[in-house]
DNA sequence: TCTGGACCTCT
DNA sequence: GAGGTCCAG
């Protein structure tokens, strides 16, 4: 994998049984190769990504012993980690994700970063034609997306002064307006304001990102799992609905839309099943509903779950 | 508390 | 409609 994280291009390997990294470059830097002190921090950086400090077995030993049939997902999906994303990032990110698919958003993101990033530097003798020998198809993507260039992500501050109009002509839609008041908010917020939710609970973490335009419960919920340490916040959407209604209460089906109990009944239920981690848990779930982990499924799981979206179970409440 | 509609854009 | 949110009733 090719890509960027933090400041910094970043290509990882997996084998069997290691994980490798080498920085390819980083913003504002003329250098020919990374300094020594730059890949111990970088190896901290990604320690702290993955989230490596927490034993992923007994989580999977927990959550395979509380449901049978994540048993047999947890078996077929070693290593599902929740990332440890940068806050402000993956705010403005699950924001532009609202009432929109995953594809476009991806589009949207890199347009974001080219317009308004600051431009990441290769590191002199470093070119991206040699990185792509060893990275496989994802930096084919990114250069095709812009010329081979790489953008860190934009600051606050930049977003607060971007202006509706621009925003919406990146193909942000509506959510432009969003961007630019959240981002004015923030700013208004100060510097560490959004990192230091980290230390709050659950509900004033909730409460706190509600208040912010363009945030709802899932929304919220997102940034909250995904970058804010709240590893029991289950997000849900349509497709956690599908899930909580297929494989917890059926009941739920009854529901015509997912109004905020609802929501809540969903999130209780992931929670009463698996425990503390649940929002872990919800991830690998909600993995195993997507077209690129389905081969790694057993055969009849994979036939339930095709034969329930197009049975119109699911769709029930639709 | 919940429902219905609008909202950008693309398939 | 899509991996929602906001606003008015």
């Amino acid at each position: 994998w090719v890509g960027v994280l933090g400041p910094r291009v970043l290509e990882l390997r997996q084998t069997e049984s290691d994980c490798f990294f080498r920085c390819l470059g980083e913003v504002a830097s003329a250098e020919s190769a990374p300094a020594a002190e730059t890949v111990d921090h970088v190896r901290a950086e990604l320690v702290d990504y993955f989230q490596l400090s927490k034993p992923l077995a007994p989580m999977y030993e927990h959550w395979a012993s509380a449901d049978r049939r994540m048993n047999r997902i947890a078996a077929a999906l070693p290593g599902m980690r929740v990332l440890r994303q940068e806050p402000h990032e993956c705010l403005f990110s699950f924001i532009c994700s609202s009432n929109n698919n995953i594809g476009r958003i991806g589009g949207i993101l890199q347009s974001l970063r080219a317009r308004y990033g600051p431009r990441i530097s290769l590191y002199e003798g470093i070119d991206t034609a040699d990185a792509a020998t060893f990275g496989g198809d994802e930096i084919t993507d990114l250069q095709a997306v812009d010329d081979e260039a790489f953008f860190a992500f934009p600051s606050v501050e930049t977003l607060a002064e971007a202006s509706e109009e621009e925003l919406r002509g990146l193909g942000l839609g509506y959510r432009a307006d969003f961007i630019r008041q959240t981002a004015l908010a923030l700013r208004q917020k100060g510097d560490g304001w959004l990192c230091s939710l980290r230390e709050e609970d659950v509900d004033t973490v909730r409460e706190e990102l509600c208040a912010l335009r363009g945030v709802g419960p899932k929304v919220a919920d997102c940034v909250a799992l995904f970058s804010l340490d709240q590893v029991e916040t289950v997000p849900v959407d349509t497709h956690v609905w599908d899930i909580a209604c297929r494989e917890f209460d059926p009941s739920l089906r009854e529901c015509l839309s997912l109004t905020p109990n609802v929501y809540a009944r969903v999130g209780a239920l992931f929670r009463s099943r698996f425990g503390t981690y649940s929002g872990w848990a919800h991830q690998l779930l909600f993995a195993a509903e997507l077209p690129q982990f389905r081969s790694r499924l057993p055969a009849d799981m994979v036939e339930e779950m095709a034969e329930w979206r197009g049975g119109g179970g699911g769709g029930a409440h639709k």
